[in-house]
DNA sequence: AAGCTTTGTGGTTAATCGCACATCTATGTA
DNA sequence: TACATAGATGTGCGATTAACCACAAAGCTT
């Protein structure tokens, strides 16, 4: 039942059309079954299974037992290997933060996988707040909560991140003021803090701006590390969350600065 | 992983409590494991399948070989369900909206669940354009789409669709101009364009003042009912893409409003 | 026609499902 | 306090389904 019946049916098209599809597919639901989509394309299970495989291998969806999904708001699959096993760690970084927003603050919260962490833990426990973000997960998530009220940045939308960078974001952020913000980043050294993805650094900044308190959270992993774009300096931060007692030095450094150090455990 | 460290572990609240954190969990990645989710809470793997059977029974979930996967785009579940018969309805609205773009068009695209099939489908054919939307859920659709650029409103975060709305909002469409805006609605009636959900209307009505052409893409079993705010007079539009042919009447006021009517085959 | 790619088939292993029944826990009642 | 009860959870089992592997068949390219 090889449908060639239209002229465009080139027989070499085949598999990248299907997969094509699948991808379609993927986009139109959340979750597509093997043994549907075998019966839907008249092509055995096993071939589902390869395409899976290979579309898998480039990060374009995650398998799961009997289908597969949209991939996890696609990150590099291999940033999101890699950090997988540090999920555990986020939580605890997540929960602690959470923990210092205190009823009725009003909070900033940046875009990242462990300030996300932190955005579902304010969402579980219920804290009655007001966020401003420039994360859409983070603004689902946090908006699931009855408690709080969320408000989202306007910008430019970056996929890779699923958040929203640009002037109109730092605009928008320079015409708040709020309680505390809480800031990610990709590496803490005595020299302060840094970014590397593009576009975030700027943000993170203005919210530094904005906020009477300024909250690290970050990845025990991460610290001494640099990325290319600077954030700030160490003093701009009241408190710094991470799951991993800073090295010596790091930590004169952040005494010096008047940095609290919150160790989640 | 949350655990009873804390005295608020009534057992009576476990069952619901662990239940909140599955959706929450769902709202977050768009599949998750029987396997994974028993670990996590410490319950065995019937236990979960028991939830998800009840969260599925509500349909807040939809279940899966292995695992379970968002009900499709967080509506209510009653709404959901009744109208769940309707998406190739709106598969084929969206597509057909979606061919009205041109490349290099600039576009506002609406909040809704016929506006996001609109959405998938731009991303599925590449079109090159740039997309301005209040829905975060389109954001993340087209931006997947490695030929559009996806602009999204600043303002106040509505769970329940996913969606911002607010002056903020407003005032952010009111300083763009636009070719094209794509907007849904709740209701069509000779009368003009009407929309149920609170906040949504100012949205839709400051998309059209902004935009030199206007397309309303509204399933055909909306045509006849009304919401309760108005949108705006049949002549705001340029051209009404649905699924049914309008009645007689309907199809008179639209012609004296020179309304282009596109019936999605 | 040769060679490569893609796809299908068969059989085995592993995982999940669904059910029945036992256990545990919180709560209500005497 | 002791007991009874209902609801929630865990365990064991057979049936179903998917994953995986290797090889054969079919299709396209050159």
């Amino acid at each position: 039942m090889l449908d060639q019946a239209n002229k465009t049916s080139r027989p070499r098209l085949r598999k990248a059309e299907r997969r094509e599809r699948i991808l379609l597919e993927l986009k139109l639901y959340p979750h597509v079954r093997i043994a549907e989509l075998a019966e839907r394309f008249g092509v055995s299970t096993e071939t589902i299974r390869r395409d899976f495989d290979a579309l898998s291998k480039k990060g374009l969806l995650s398998r799961a037992h009997g289908g597969a999904t949209v991939a996890s708001h696609q990150q590099y699959p291999d940033f999101d290997a890699r950090n997988q096993a540090r999920v555990e760690e986020r939580e605890r970084i997540g929960r602690r933060a959470a923990a210092l927003v205190q009823p009725g603050d009003s909070v900033m919260v940046d875009s990242g996988s462990t300030t996300l962490q932190m955005a579902r833990f304010l969402a579980y426990e219920g804290t009655q707040c007001t966020v401003l973000t420039n994360s859409l997960p983070i603004a689902m998530a946090v908006g699931q909560s009855a408690g709080a009220q969320v408000i989202l940045c306007p910008g430019d939308f970056l996929p890779s991140e699923a958040a929203v960078v640009g002037p109109d974001a730092i605009e928008f952020i320079d015409r708040h003021h709020f309680d505390r913000c809480f800031i990610g980043a990709s590496g803490l050294t005595p020299e302060g803090v840094s970014e590397t993805v593009r576009g975030f650094a700027a943000i993170k900044r203005a919210m530094l701006r904005r906020a009477d308190r300024a909250h690290l959270v970050i990845d025990g992993a991460k610290l001494g590390t640099t990325g290319m774009a600077h954030v700030g300096a160490l003093d701009s931060f009241a408190s710094v969350v991470t799951d991993r007692r800073p090295d010596p030095a790091m930590q004169a450094a952040l005494n010096k600065a008047s940095v609290e150090v919150l160790v989640a455990a």
